[in-house]
DNA sequence: GGTTCAAGGATTGTATCCAATCCTGAGTAG
DNA sequence: CTACTCAGGATTGGATACAATCCTTGAACC
């Protein structure tokens, strides 16, 4: 009742903030001035430092008493960190999720990856992470366990800036639309172990993608 | 560096909310009023704020706007998926520490498990409390994963309310020793697959234990 | 030339103050 | 008696103002 409805000063920062490490618009390493940003989004210091600190808990900023926040670098290995985590945290959500999917999320993401393809075919590419976000996510809410849920999202977002750089290239995008064609046949079939597999395979294709991006 | 140094209002107040937190001092579903919490602690509501909201992140207290901070209630379901979510992760941590075990890590494991010990039999539950938190991520640290890590940090931390009863039974300290005991000769072994064995065992025991008493 | 040190401005941390929202309770109508 | 309305106080969200810290710059000194 109070998530959509209050929005306040400090959401729409979060919001604004989000967007614009995710395009890069922020880059990695850069120090964020809090009274520029503050001024940028009209509104105070405080709301902005709340944005921040929230932020700064997901890993997305850094901070140093009396130095300020700076966006987050991504080293190979944090990459590889946050990408060999994922794997653990949805294997697990695709294992809990499949019992429990119901004919209509079934429907949902065939849906969703219909749409992937469209914007992926378009060119589209915000609305082609946009869509797949939605994709991934459909599954691992599936699988009803909301804290699973949170911190895959937050490992999601430690790499938002590359995935506009990874969906800017028409060979993976192509490559992605094909595994989600697989990813969606397991899941059609229930099959769990399979679709574990496919998902594995999806996100090394990634990482082995980006890891030669960010050397 | 800047951790130990750098001593700001806001992460005194933090440290201070998270003891109350673990020790029931704040009883879950309790709202935070803010001004008399600020006045507790001597400082004005700002830095209470950047300190509730950091906890907001972690999931130790919900907010909703205009109404206020509480902490946050674990029903049942989210005391197990805390626990499942431990299992996965802790099993990673394990499976890639285990062949980065030196000399001297097991030699400080073995020490920790003697200090918890030590505090189990004097019957010092916050000793043992604070060593048992520091065998365990001895461990977890020495995967070298920063971010899991954190993640698992987390993790025990929204369950930290029920430690100190969980420990405050003599039986439940006996047993946490003998189940040290295994755990150790697993690492002196350096058997990844017969450690995470026994830790899920371990875990198993206090989630069982738990249940009974949030019921 | 290189190093040390002290202003001065720039930036962050905190307190105080105002605005917006919510909650309570008395009163009223049905 | 119950349901509704609407002040008034209580509490939170946000802006402004002040204090503490840092970072530069330039001059003095070796």
């Amino acid at each position: 009742m109070s998530h959509a409805t209050h929005i306040t000063a400090g959401s729409v920062v979060l919001a604004e903030l989000r967007r614009a490490i995710a395009t890069g618009e922020l880059a990695p390493g850069q120090q964020l001035v809090q009274e520029s940003l503050a001024e940028r989004f009209g509104v105070s210091r405080v709301p902005l430092r709340e944005a921040l600190q929230v932020l700064e808990a997901e890993g997305q900023v850094v901070h140093q008493v009396h130095r300020g926040y700076f966006i987050t670098e991504l080293s190979l290995p944090d990459l590889i960190e946050v990408y060999r985590l994922r794997a653990v945290l949805e294997a697990e959500a695709a294992r809990v999720a499949v019992p429990l999917l119901t004919d209509d999320d079934v429907e949902a993401l065939a849906e969703l990856a219909a749409r992937i393809e469209d914007a992926s075919e378009a060119g589209e590419v915000g609305a082609m992470i946009e869509a797949n976000r939605a994709f991934h996510f459909t599954l691992i809410d599936a699988a009803a366990m909301p804290r699973l849920s949170r911190l895959v999202a937050s490992l999601w977002d430690a790499t938002d800036v590359y995935r506009s750089v990874y969906y800017g290239s028409a060979t993976n995008r192509e490559r992605v639309d094909h595994e989600h064609a697989s990813i969606m046949a397991a899941i059609r079939n229930r099959n769990a172990t399979t679709l574990i597999g496919e998902l594995d395979a999806h996100r090394e294709h990634a990482v082995a993608e980006l890891a030669s991006l960010v050397l």
